[in-house]
RNA sequence: GGAGGGAUAGCGAAGUGGUCAAACGCGGCAGACUGUAAAUCUGUUCCUUCGGGUUCCAUAGUUCAAAUCUAUGUCCCUCCA
């Protein structure tokens, strides 16, 4: 297995703003970074090697899917994650904490763990913080999650600090059954918008000394202002040299922001769902290309994109594509939207690395919330 | 030549005297989507100056009231000669 390093190179001079640099298996990869997410051990629609066309780096998996099916022993016995899916770059497991968030109905959290209905066959299933870690070191991503409860939005601050408590709590848990084997453990901060809460989760975390740290909580439906605070309460108490990984978040102006606030990987579901759905990232916002306008539109979504999609295809064919039903135009899509994604990365580091991330933005959101042409 | 069945919004298809501008599906148009129960979900789809106006093959009737009943016509389908 191979081991992945990060190291923190600089910070910008007017922000938060960080550039870095991880090394996995002899591949150097600049961070701030976006990572697609491949849920069920695929990034839907495509295969590694587009994966890997598009310069992405870091690629996620699911513990509670693969959990479920095929079953975490048996990709262990395949190899692994990275065997299993023919996938040689880093990757990054969720710890199944926002299934908890997204599926447990009726909730029944309790300090043991998560009661779930397995959604395939409505099995009782009891997720706890030792059973997420036993199942993420038989995946074997590069880097794993502790399991934390994501709270909703809006919440009572009552149960926001309830809850931070008890992630605390899993998290010192699925440390104790961490068998080191080269994996980096994650510990992520809770703690809602309420600066205290963030601290006091963020500073004990720390104190655990984890291989590096995530915020959690965020992407559930609050208002931008509150996203970026409860990252900022949380960035503000970490560790200069550990990486700061922002789950769920992958809006185009939602990652310059939060890059802004000292965020060094991002992962989103966005580029592929939209795309699915048929709509493409631009730099003058999202394209729906369902639109009847592009049926005879023989350009490129984009024509200065260099993505596979950008350099061979017209919209009026994507479109076509997506709405004739045929993959292949999910498969353009997102294709285009994570290179779109992972290139606005590449452009933030450039502005990092020129300290002019706040020009940056500003230029970016001009463009993304003005008129287009 | 004889017997029977049918014509409803872009298409398919319910409705068989009032609660019908007309269920539902498809198609069309648009919107949502942030650690993927999502190739999903939502809205809208006769015209309108939003008061209303004009519809259920056509015409003429019956009735307070017709997509629904009657007559005639037109077109389509099935079966028998």
């Amino acid at each position: 297995m191979w081991m992945l390093t990060f190291e923190k190179i600089k910070t910008e001079k007017n922000s938060q703003a960080r550039l870095g640099k991880i090394i996995y298996n002899g591949v150097e990869y600049e961070t701030p970074m976006f990572m697609p997410v491949g849920t069920q051990a695929t990034v839907k629609t495509l295969s590694p090697e587009e994966v890997k066309e598009t310069k992405a780096g870091i690629v996620l998996a699911n513990t509670y899917h693969l959990w479920l099916r095929p079953g975490d022993d048996v990709v262990r016995d395949a190899g692994g994650l990275h065997q299993f899916m023919n996938y040689d770059g880093p990757m990054l497991t969720d710890s199944g904490g926002f299934q908890v968030f997204s599926l447990a109905r009726p909730k029944d959290i309790t300090e043991e763990g998560v009661h779930f209905k397995n959604q395939y066959n409505g099995d009782s299933l009891l997720l706890t913080p030792e059973k997420s870690i036993e199942i993420q070191q038989n995946l074997g991503a590069d880097i794993i999650m502790s399991f934390d409860e994501c709270v909703g939005f809006p919440h009572t601050r009552e149960y926001a600090e309830k809850s931070m408590e008890r992630t605390l709590r899993w998290a010192k848990r699925g440390k104790d059954v961490f068998q080191k084997n080269g994996q980096l453990l994650f510990g992520i901060v809770q703690g809602a918008e309420f600066e205290d809460l963030r601290s006091k989760c963020a500073k004990e975390l720390v104190q655990m000394d984890f291989d590096g740290y995530s915020v959690g909580g965020t992407a559930v439906g609050e208002p931008k202002e509150i996203q970026y605070k409860m990252v900022e309460y949380s960035t503000k108490y970490l560790p200069e040299d550990k990486l700061r990984y922002l789950m769920g978040v992958g809006d185009p102006i939602d990652l310059i922001e939060n890059t802004i606030r000292g965020i060094d990987i991002f992962d989103c579901v966005s580029p592929t769902r939209l795309a699915r759905h048929g709509h493409a990232y631009t730099r003058y916002g999202k394209m729906n290309l369902k639109n009847a306008k592009y049926k005879r539109d023989f350009t490129p979504i984009e024509s200065d994109c260099d993505c596979y999609a950008c350099k061979h295809y017209t919209k009026a064919y994507i479109k076509h594509l997506i709405h004739a039903e045929e993959t292949f135009g999910a498969r353009l899509l997102s294709i285009h939207n994570i290179r779109y994604l992972v290139r606005l990365m590449e452009k933030m580091r450039e502005a990092i690395k020129e300290d002019r991330i706040l020009e940056f933005k500003e230029e970016f959101v001009r463009d993304y919330y003005g008129e287009e042409k």
